[in-house]
DNA sequence: TGAACCATACCGACCGGTTGGTATGGTGTC
DNA sequence: GACACCATACCAACCGGTCGGTATGGTTCA
């Protein structure tokens, strides 16, 4: 069974890290948790992973391909328009907002607030995922940008990188309230936004 | 000295959370870190705060006191036009964004993110700090909405929201990067986006 | 074919250091 | 001399990480 299992068990305990940080934080989250939450022990903890912060970073990668790979599949990449594209990518992200919110918050966001300056390598691979998926974003905006927006001051780069604001403070602030719809609030204002910023459509 | 440092340890102690919670979260944070970085002992420390929760509780007390005193006098009230004010409370939180990251970001977002679930009772003191906040922006919005875009199908709420959650979103995005500069360019954007809804000025 | 050999996967007891919190006693002030 | 304020010393629980050992299954070679 070695074999069959081998990566079972290292994606059970990666997918239990996920959602056990994003409830609750990464410094109070314990080995004993994540394993417990995959059903394995210590033992087996350290023999996929040789520290607390290699599971981090690997969490870290595993939820940032796990985004990729769901956006990348998402129908709104079929609209022609890029603008449609963009909104579409918006409706997308609101739709996700449902169920608890350890459920669809964000891992990096919330690992890269506790650690950005005690633990490096976590900060950099948060922000590697973080500015690789506005990167794709940035591409729809910049096609938007020179079809009905050409002369606009701003870059398609920091706009996309506001969406990722706009969403990582919308999570802030469903924290805070203890309330998911909060966050559907403030991404009808992102989306407003964005259809302001290309009104000559 | 006794009566005179009364007050003193206490706030130093409190000045003293505020920084080193805002930069390695609130569960990294040690009591005999913030006893040292005020200069005490753990004995000074139990005789003001009966455990490290409740100094978290005091903590976003003071943090969101200085907060609501540092706005209330600032120079943009003076303007009579409700979205002068609006767009200037907008350029003093991008002025504020200056030297190093833990001296200018929440101290609120940073915890409400870590403790949402596991700590209830700091979870709410941020809420409300973060909720008084948003209102006051709100009375200037609710102003501005009524004298500039009446008939919009946002509410004044939501929107002061909507800024509070740009500004949270900012913070991560600039813990991510490393970059104060990067908050700067996100606030830029709700700027446009605020000043688009009120066109018609 | 099967026995010897080895690698992978995992268990669970254990260790040293750390942490929140306590108990106690000293010191200056009203 | 009572009280607020604070230091020192200490404790029990906990946490990340280690280690000896077991189970399983594949590979090699007589």
């Amino acid at each position: 069974m070695a074999r069959a299992q081998q990566h079972e068990s290292k994606t059970r305990l990666l997918d239990a890290a996920m959602h056990v940080i994003r409830a609750k934080g990464y410094e109070a989250t314990t080995v004993d948790d994540i394993c417990s939450a995959a059903g394995l022990t210590k033992g087996g903890f350290f023999h996929h992973f040789e520290s607390k912060e290699a599971l981090a970073l690997a969490a870290a990668d595993h939820f940032g391909d796990m985004a990729a790979r769901h956006f990348a599949a998402a129908s709104y990449h079929a609209a022609a328009d890029p603008l449609d594209r963009l909104l579409g990518y918006v409706d997308l992200r609101t739709a996700m907002i449902a169920g608890e919110l350890p459920d669809f918050t964000c891992l990096l966001g919330t690992m890269v607030q506790e650690v950005y300056e005690t633990h490096p390598a976590i900060r950099a691979a948060c922000d590697r995922h973080i500015s690789e998926h506005a990167a794709t974003i940035a591409k729809d905006i910049s096609e938007a940008k020179r079809r009905y927006a050409p002369k606009a001051r701003w870059s398609a780069d920091s706009l996309a990188l506001f969406t990722q604001a706009a969403i990582q403070g919308a999570f802030v602030l469903a924290k805070a309230r203890h309330e998911p719809a909060i966050a559907a609030g403030c991404l009808a204002h992102l989306r407003r936004y964005l259809e302001t910023l290309f009104a000559d459509k």
